[in-house]
Formats: C-alpha cells, structure tokens, sequence
DNA sequence: GTATTATAAGACATAATAGTCTTATATCTT
DNA sequence: AAGATATAAGACTATTATGTCTTATAATAC
C-alpha cells in the first residue's frame, strides 16, 4: 500500500479535526470512537504530529487535540511527511541508495514525472478542502460497519 | 517507500533478464551477485514471478532463470501486481475497505486521478525499454559500491 | 550410475510495524 | 486540596516483512 496504516490513519484523523468547529479541542477518545481507531494506538501517532507543530493539546477536563493553524495552511504532504518520513517523495522507487546523481536507476526519469502529479496533489490539498463537505462523514459510517467483517 | 523491497528486487532482476540475449537461462547466483541481493532472498521473490509465468526456470548444470516471453509483453505493472497483490492499484489510500460504491472517502476522486498516472506509467512501460540502453548497469556499479556503506 | 550444479520448498531467525497496556503528569471542577 | 479527566511517555506484545539456512529434487556431465 501507499501510506503506512499509521500514516492513513494520521490523515483521516486530521481530516477530522478539520471538519470540527475551528480553534474547538476535541477529545481524543470521541475521535477514535468515531474513527473506529484504536485510542491508544492513535494518540502515539498524534504526539508525532504535535512535535511537527501540526496539531496542538492541552490536558485536563477541557482538554484535548485541534489543529495548530488554519485547515488551509495544513497539507496532505506535510501530514504524511511527519508520519512517513522526509525522504517519502524522494527515495528511487527502485530503492537505490544514490539514485539521481552522477547515476541513475533504470525507472528514474519515467518515475520522476509521475511522481511529480503525487507531490502536486499532496502539496496541494489541505485540510480546508475537507471542511466544507460531509463526504469524508459518509465513509466514516461505512467503515465503522466494514469494520466488524474484518 | 511506495514499493516494498521484496518488489524493488523483482523489478531490478526482472529488469537484469531483460537486459541478457534472449532465451538464455542465467544462474541467480551469478544475477544476485550482480545485483547485490542476498540469493536465497531472491530466488523466493523469483518464484513467485515463476508461478505467475513471468519468468521461467530450469534446473540442473545449464538451467537458471530467463523472461517466460518477450520482454516487450511484460510490463512493470505485472511484476508490482505479482509480488504486492492484485489490488496494489485498487486499493483506497486512507485505508477504508469499502471506499467507492456507494461512498467514497474524502479523498477519492483526487486520488483516482493521481493514480491514473501511476497506472499508465506502469502498464505501458515494459521490460524491452530496458534491453537497449545502459542505464541499469551504470546504476548497478554504483549500487554495489554502495551498498558497503549501508 | 554417480557427482555436480542448479532451482524448489519450507523451516528458522531477525527487524520493522502495528497495536495494547500501565504509569505519570497536567488541567479543570468542586 | 482532592478527585476526575485528559494527554504524555514508554514498556510490552503481536503481526508482518525481510532475510538466512537446510534439505529435497531435477538436470547435466562424466
């Protein structure tokens, strides 16, 4: 796959809290339950996007997890980035270490123009795309009932 | 990384057999040591491309592995296919199992395009790009070296 | 037939990822 | 101040991916 499950579930919960009411902190125990992830498994992931400055929390009864900014100065890339790591939209795809100069793997130049829509997407969505429709509330419903098939 | 190593490795040997005169069989040992991957690792990636007839193999003193047809009928599609499941290029980049029909996650239609590209790159280019330049050998020089700083 | 050389198959070991659980700490409520 | 509630941090377990090793089997050479 893609993204690391990690990674995925790093994206939807930030899709999430884009769509909560801005500046509002959100438990993080409601958004798992209505994620259908794993709370303590989730709230490892979120302290990384904390540490990058992408999410802030605050403890205590009024506490919880939001977005550090505007939903539409956070994006797809910087979430998968923090999770997967600087090198994700660099690495050969064939997996050679100095790939790119002075040599370069067989796939190189092929791969990189498609890489190039990749990064164009990722760069270029934020999270405000995903604020203002109910798309992302749909698949939510469907995948907490997917989730007792599996 | 998008493709795992266990897949990287196909490609490179598949794209390694591309590279022989056509029809001969070639000792994985002599291609792994070429290639700087670990034989017994390899042979069992081989195998899988073997039962899917992507390539052939002999036993014996002038046996080995070679391409199962023309290289310019395998497509790098069908190796990434074989080795990381059929639904590589189906699957829905958060995650949800049941993303499509009838809903959709919220990332849906932008990722069905981006993906397009991937998809063309990797079922139009075949194995026979690869048989009439140099690139891969350079690469390989370089990779082996490379692989003593690891 | 026997030795040699190659792949086939599967057991085994290691590392990375995914997921769970427990204890600590900060904040709010009363 | 004390209790409740939420995140923080890290130990622990499970699963999967990766890599190694041993034994079996087939083909060739002699």
């Amino acid at each position: 796959m893609l993204l690391s499950s990690s990674c995925r579930y790093a994206l939807r919960a930030s899709i999430y809290l884009a769509q909560q009411p801005e500046g509002k902190f959100v438990a993080t125990k409601e958004m798992c339950a209505s994620l259908g992830i794993s709370f303590h498994y989730l709230i490892k992931i979120m302290q990384k996007l904390n540490k990058h400055n992408l999410i802030q929390s605050e403890r205590g009864t009024k506490g919880g997890i939001r977005l550090a900014r505007a939903a539409n100065s956070i994006f797809i890339k910087d979430i998968i980035e923090t999770i997967e790591g600087e090198s994700f939209f660099t690495k050969c795809v064939l997996g050679f270490p100095n790939c790119g100069a002075p040599d370069e793997c067989a796939l190189h130049k092929e791969w990189v123009a498609v890489k190039g829509n990749l990064i164009v997407f990722f760069s270029e969505t934020s999270l405000a795309y995903f604020s203002d429709n109910d798309r992302m509330n749909d698949m939510n419903q469907e995948f907490v009932s997917a989730l007792l098939n599996k």
